[in-house]
DNA sequence: TCCACTCACACATTTGAACAGT
DNA sequence: AACTGTTCAAATGTGTGAGTGG
């Protein structure tokens, strides 16, 4: 891993400040995030990271947890994650190895999780490495939950994603950057396949401790036996409930502490490349209180990771086409802060782009009864291929808050999540043309993933690749 | 037959309510 | 009444491997 000193020599950032005012464009382009746990990841990656994809939802390890530098201090900014497909391919753990198995299937709805703190001022984002311990992925096409959906044996990477705005709905106004890190690329799973990954997720995660003592299971397996069989269907239901209430208000306590530790500060800096693509999509319910969900549909045909590098002025009033969202055209005029802070931002003009409705939904609380209620909001998606403009990208981009903070979601209607944006035209948020279909994820060797960063422009490192990009500029 | 997927399980950890003390 | 600290039950998250179904 490089220090923070060491990176400084092949990361290049842009101009410094020249003592701009908050929320111009100079100190957007200052943005700097590090992945938290670099070493973990590394270990994980260079097996062959597996996340397990459950139905009522599984939060991924390693967590996903950056920090983050060069944020105003004092302007409000959104942080939020999504999964990008890593290729089109649909993979099959053969013999100790992943092999392609064929075409992926498609894209599952897109949702993007957003940070539960959203919006928080910057030095609220930098006095401490943030996590997404709530993040939850599922394979549950019709999750409710506002869980990332994905695809079982399909390789994704999560992408990060900050925005200056000073609500949910100046987003849509916002210039944001987005952050990749090489190594948290992962393939999605039923079931672990490779040995080794079960091995080091029980060594480093906490809650997998008690199978760490080997024989216990056995007794399991003698127990379960003489379940009845309707009890067990009647336990299963119970867990199902519980997972949708998990999260609320313990969920609040943690977002804020997640990955408040000592090492910090002295976290090395990890390259990312930054995407050029936008990467709305869908709306998302709550997290199960923790974290809101960014839900999006996208084009099956997209391909994953096509970027464009300039920003780009996020055009905007016809996002707020009334569709089902009915009082959305209530919220702050797109004119508020975020788009004038903004300013010096070039639209590229890219493809036209389909305005959605924005869909509010919410997701059920159970633990947030008296808190604001969690919001979906979807608006259009930026089509994953900037170049190919000719294709008309429809997105949505579902934006579930579970807890809210006054004044986000308060006025605004609610409803149930999953309806007609289910059907909507969706964009898989990465095209890729940076990215050309890779081996499968154990062919991944460091040195061969350092020809893939140089080829494809992005740094092995711990710091964040910096770019610039625009929400929806393919409005 | 193969294999992706589902499910309930036991255990460790985390959370939050209830209570006592100041 | 308000705050702090402690205790403990409940909730949550975890990988396992048998079972299921395509």
């Amino acid at each position: 891993m490089q220090s923070i000193r060491d990176l400084k020599h092949n990361f290049s950032l842009p101009p410094p400040p020249s003592m701009a005012g908050a929320g111009d464009s100079y100190h957007q382009g200052n943005i700097r995030m590090t992945l938290e746990d670099p070493e973990l990841w590394t270990s994980f990656h260079e097996i062959g990271t597996e996340m397990i994809i459950t139905k009522p939802g599984r939060r991924m390890f390693p967590h996903c947890k950056i920090s983050l530098f060069g944020l105003v201090p004092y302007a409000k900014y959104i942080l939020l994650v999504d999964m990008v497909p890593e290729d089109v391919l649909r993979y099959k753990w053969n013999k100790d190895k992943w092999e392609v198995a064929g075409k992926a299937e498609p894209q599952p709805p897109y949702r993007t999780y957003l940070h539960p703190d959203s919006p928080a001022p910057g030095s609220h984002w930098m006095k401490q490495p943030v996590s997404f311990l709530k993040l939850k992925l599922t394979n549950n096409a019709l999750d409710q939950h506002g869980h990332i959906i994905l695809h079982s044996m399909h390789r994704y990477h999560p992408r990060f994603h900050i925005v200056q705005a000073d609500d949910l709905y100046s987003v849509r106004w916002s210039v944001f950057q987005t952050f990749t890190f090489p190594e948290t690329t992962f393939t999605a799973v039923t079931a672990y396949q490779n040995k080794k990954i079960t091995k080091l997720k029980i060594d480093h995660n906490p809650f997998a401790k008690g199978f760490r003592d080997e024989g216990t299971n056995s007794k399991r397996r003698a127990n379960r036996s003489l379940a009845d069989p309707e009890s067990l269907g009647t336990t299963k239901k119970m867990n199902i409930s519980k997972d949708s209430e998990q999260g609320s208000p313990q969920d609040i306590r943690q977002s804020s502490c997640d990955g408040l530790d000592e090492e910090h500060v002295a976290s090395k800096e990890k390259e990312v490349k930054g995407e050029r693509y936008s990467p709305w999509g869908g709306a998302c319910d709550r997290d199960s209180g923790t974290g809101h969900a960014l839900r999006a549909d996208s084009p099956l045909s997209s391909d994953p990771r096509d970027v464009y590098s300039s920003e780009q002025l996020v055009p905007g009033q016809n996002a707020y086409q009334p569709y089902r969202f009915h009082e959305y055209g209530k919220t702050p005029s797109p004119s508020s802060s975020s788009v004038g802070s903004i300013g010096g931002c070039e639209s590229s003009g890219h493809s036209s782009f389909e305005s959605r409705v924005p869909d509010v939904a919410t997701v059920p609380d159970p633990d947030s009864s008296s808190k604001p209620s969690a919001p979906e909001f979807s608006h259009p998606a930026c089509p994953p291929h900037p170049s190919a403009g000719h294709q008309d990208y429809t997105g949505v981009l579902n934006m579930a808050i579970a807890q809210s903070k006054p004044g986000i979601m308060g006025h605004h209607p609610l409803y149930a999540p999953y309806c007609s944006e289910q059907s909507l035209g969706q964009w898989n948020g990465a095209a890729s043309s940076q990215y050309p279909p890779h081996p499968p994820p154990h062919h991944h060797l460091p040195s061969e993933y350092s020809t893939q960063a140089v080829h494809h422009g992005y740094h092995h490192g711990n710091v964040g690749d910096w770019s610039q990009y625009p929400l929806f500029s393919y409005w």
